[in-house]
DNA sequence: ACCTGAACACCGTTCAAGT
DNA sequence: ACCTGAACACCGTTCAAGT
């Protein structure tokens, strides 16, 4: 009979009206999530402070995630599905392959510097390695495919490279602008991210 | 009265004969310090841990350095000193300017990756700006200058770059070859460093 | 001179309990 | 369904006390 009550008081306080806000918990997580772990990385993602951010208590994440490690592993694999995404628009909003490649340093690892100096939250990660959980480290590792990716079929449309060395061409100007980001963040210096860019475009490395 | 006999009990301790070893204590401290900040980060740099590693305990770190702040500006002042020193002397060991720059690379950021996957401190460093102590910022900074002033001093003795843009150049190969280990970092992967830094030949922003 | 144990406020995580 | 307080072992740091 006890049993009997606590389960009609349970079926009372479920369903959707137990979250006024329209946002789900969930999403408002995994942002908040995200731009703490650009500026302090995997081991810089306080459990409170990131709770405090969301309006509720530390021991309520682990509701809607079972682990730090899978939290983090949810905001890296969103991460970088919002990239894909934001590539594939690029490519179509271009013109041309060249105007693609042209607007990827800008359109990608200049915005975060943009945003109180914030870098990418992957190349955070990546320094993390040794520190980081086997679900996080994957998907970490996917962000850095997915530009590789990217930038080798716009260098092959672009007929800048071809086929065969386009992959390698790639991962080169993947890791250098990856780098310029890094040394950029720690001067809080966009200006210095610019001219580092024009710096690759000069020598050959990226297409002028 | 009393006091007299404390003096007496401390100068007995005082002296070197208190350090049986040979080797200093701050030394071995700021040793086993540089090996976990390359790996962990300043975040992840754990004065339990440390003070494991040399034989003592925790507190006892407090007694070398005032705080973990000023371990770590030293561990990474001792650090950009030894790169100056290391550059030094490959500069004096090449038979030219050319040599010099093509050992460059791996005398220097390959080392790290060939010791347990390690990277350079002060690109983890970097990442890590916003929670940074500001003594230590400089240091890390001061890093980047060395090298940045050898590799531009290395290209006008070359002949590849002008005293006008040996600078924006010295930084752009600087920020690409960070960017590069990390990347090989991120995989555990020697290989692809070197892939990355023939690449930047290839490119033309390494001379070949 | 050099080291320590015990204590402080903090971290990630768990869990029984609340609505 | 969703959230919480209290507890756990851990962190950096302090300090009085030891040799």
């Amino acid at each position: 009979m006890l049993g009997a009550i606590i389960a009609l008081v349970n079926s009372f306080y479920r369903g959707e009206r137990m979250n006024p806000s329209g946002e789900n918990a969930k999403e408002k997580i995994l942002s908040a999530a995200t731009k703490i772990a650009q500026a302090h990385g995997y081991g810089g993602l306080n459990l409170r402070n990131l709770a405090g951010d969301v309006g509720i208590k530390a021991a309520s994440l682990y509701y809607h995630f079972p682990s730090k490690a899978d939290l983090a592993a949810a905001v890296a694999r969103r991460y970088w599905e919002d990239a894909a995404a934001l590539l594939q628009a690029l490519k179509e909003e271009s013109r041309d392959p060249l105007e693609c490649l042209r607007k990827y340093p800008v359109e990608t690892f200049r915005k975060s510097l943009e945003t109180d100096n914030r870098m990418c939250l992957a190349s955070f990660m990546t320094a993390e390695y040794d520190d980081l959980p086997e679900i996080v480290k994957k998907e970490v590792q996917t962000f850095a495919d997915v530009n590789v990716e990217w930038l080798s079929k716009a260098l092959q449309a672009a007929k800048i490279a071809t086929p065969r060395d386009s992959k390698r061409r790639a991962r080169a100007i993947f890791a250098a602008i990856v780098g310029a980001q890094l040394m950029a963040r720690g001067r809080s210096d966009i200006a210095l991210f610019d001219a580092l860019i024009d710096a690759y475009r000069a020598s050959g490395l990226l297409p002028a």
